[in-house]
Formats: C-alpha cells, sequence, structure tokens
DNA sequence: CTCTTTTGACTTTCTCTGACTATTCTATCG
DNA sequence: CGATAGAATAGTCAGAGAAAGTCAAAAGAG
C-alpha cells in the first residue's frame, strides 16, 4: 500500500489543482488522516521544499495556518534565458515595459518592484542620443532580470514589506 | 479564521486610509470587538510598531487617546530633495550603493527593491566610457528615488505599470 | 541492513485576557 | 485659590491556551 506521506502527498496537490497556493490547518490534516502533527511537517520538507518548486509559510498560535505556494512551472532558469533573449542587445521603452509587466504577472516581482524597474529603463532614465538609449537600456534591463531570477532561487520574499 | 489581531488591524488601516493620522479611544475600540483593552495594545505592538513605519502616541485619564501616526510624509519630501543633490549630474558606483543602504535602513524600500536598485546601477550595467556612466547612473538613479518616494506619498500601490 | 516513514516529547511563537499600575482630568473641600 | 480625592483613561506584564516547529528514536519497506 502507497505510503501515508504519497497519500498526502497526493491529497495536498489535488487541493491544488484550481489554485497556486492553498492555506491549510496542520493539526485539522494530521487529524484527518489520523497521524501525528509532525507527519504533514515531514510530506511538506520532502515533497514541497524549494527544490519541489513549492514555498511554505505559516504562522504558529491561535488562528495558526500553514500556506502552500506553488511557484511558477518552468524552471526559472529557462524564463530568465529567454527573456533575456527577447532583451537582446538593444531594446526599446514598450518592449521593456512589456517584459516588466510579465514579471509582474507571474509574481515575480512586487508592484513596487516592478514600478523600479519601470523607472530605471524610461527615456528620461538614459540622457543619450535615442539610438544609444536602447543599447543601454538593454543592459540594465538584463541586469534587474537576472537580480529578479537571483532572488527567485535564493526562494526569497517577493510580496510582503 | 482571520484572528482578531488581524481583524483589528485591517480595521485600523482602513481608518488611516485617507488620514495618515488618527485617533481612537483605547477602550471604544475593544468594547467593539469585544475584547480586552489590552488587545488593542497588543495589535498596536505587533502592527504598528516603529519597524512597521508608525509611531503611537497617547494620553490617559478623562478626554485621554490613542493617536497612531504613519511616519515618513514630510521628513521624507525633505529626504528626497537631500538624495536627489547628493546624487547630483553624476554619481560613482560606491555612493550610489551607500544611498541605497540608506533607503534599506530606513526601510523605504525591501531588501528585494534595494537588489534591484544595487543591479541597475551597477557598473556593468552601464555599458559606456566612465565618465560618461557616472552621468548615466546619476540619472537611472534619479529616476528610481523619485518612483521609490512616490510610492511612499501614496503608501498605496498602483497597479499600473 | 539501509533508507524512508512515522511518532511523540519537547520547544517556540502568537494571541488573548485579567489583574494591577500609571496618568490625567474634574469636582469638592479648606 | 490650591490641595486632594475620585473617576476616567491608558499601559504593563505574566500566564493560559492554541497552533506550528524540531528532532531523535522507533517502526517499516525494500
Amino acid at each position: 500500500m502507497a505510503q501515508l506521506s504519497d497519500t498526502i502527498e497526493k491529497f495536498i496537490k489535488d487541493l491544488m489543482e484550481q489554485d497556486a497556493q492553498i492555506e491549510l490547518r496542520r493539526n485539522e490534516l494530521a487529524q484527518h488522516f489520523g497521524c501525528a502533527p509532525s507527519q504533514i511537517n515531514y510530506v511538506l520538507a520532502t515533497r514541497f521544499s524549494v527544490d519541489h518548486g513549492y514555498v511554505i509559510e505559516s504562522r504558529r498560535g491561535g488562528g495558526g495556518y500553514v500556506r502552500i505556494v506553488r511557484m511558477r512551472e518552468n524552471p526559472e532558469g529557462n524564463l530568465l534565458s529567454l527573456l533575456l533573449q527577447r532583451v537582446g542587445a538593444e531594446i526599446d521603452e514598450d518592449s521593456a515595459v512589456a517584459i516588466i509587466k510579465h514579471l509582474l504577472d507571474c509574481k515575480l516581482v512586487t508592484t513596487n518592484e516592478a514600478l523600479l524597474m519601470r523607472s530605471a529603463v524610461a527615456q528620461n532614465a538614459l540622457a543619450l542620443p535615442i539610438s544609444a538609449k536602447n543599447v543601454l537600456r538593454a543592459a540594465v534591463l538584463r541586469n534587474m532580470l537576472q537580480q529578479v531570477f537571483r532572488n527567485v532561487e535564493r526562494g526569497e520574499q517577493h510580496d510582503h514589506v
């Protein structure tokens, strides 16, 4: 018979089919499966780690919870190289903004971060003749992209201040 | 289930949407939520501390009150111009990093945001002869600073990028 | 036997309350 | 008028209760 851990893993993944993020009570779940609460931690540690593409947040005390967040499907390295390719040697302002928007949509950056990036590639940030502007903008954006994905790899926070 | 503390926090923040400063009666608020008055202190201590960007003033006795002040408006309007001045027409990488660090210390930006800013003004982001680099870096940093303080003033995130 | 799973005792964190303390205002007394 | 007692506030702190986390030892699978 499949191990309890496998069953719990499947249960959680079923719950997450719809939403990329769910919240649950550790004790309730443990009770549901008639196991020790720490069993839930075991499942989370072995099947929902960052390596597996998940991030766990939790809170203790009254009203505590465990939140499981599924990170993006594609390995980020992939998206990064895609975006870097799209940036290329030079890029105009509109295209740069589109890329930043995409990062925001994917929740890879917060609104504030997106606005910051936006301001770094704006026309007036690059005080140069137009042709050079696009080259420069590409360089700045490339750097920022790499920074964003460095954060992702390290599993750092994207949301909360 | 949202905890009482979360509910009270939200209630207060809603009250503060318009004004950066509100005044309330501890006992009334406690009564409104049917909790012990000291619960209000707990919420203030855990969600409206200086770290969170708020200052609490209060007075006991008849006509007592609790005043909650959101920091950042006045002094920072000043700080922005100070920093812009410090950036000037051109700026080297080390100085730029110091300014970004200061923003982080003041909690005006998150760690991620600071890293992003850092990456935008790095040497390799500005593919130009050194003299021009500093001019360019100043322009990019100026733009980002203005963005940071725009957020602060509104205290809110706008969604268009 | 070795590796994974499961459990349970112990720890840490968060919330909430109540008893006690401190401060401020107001009314009354001398 | 000033002193003072009492009422009206708010603050502090320790403790109870409610989660979740940790870790090592026992149990089970292959």
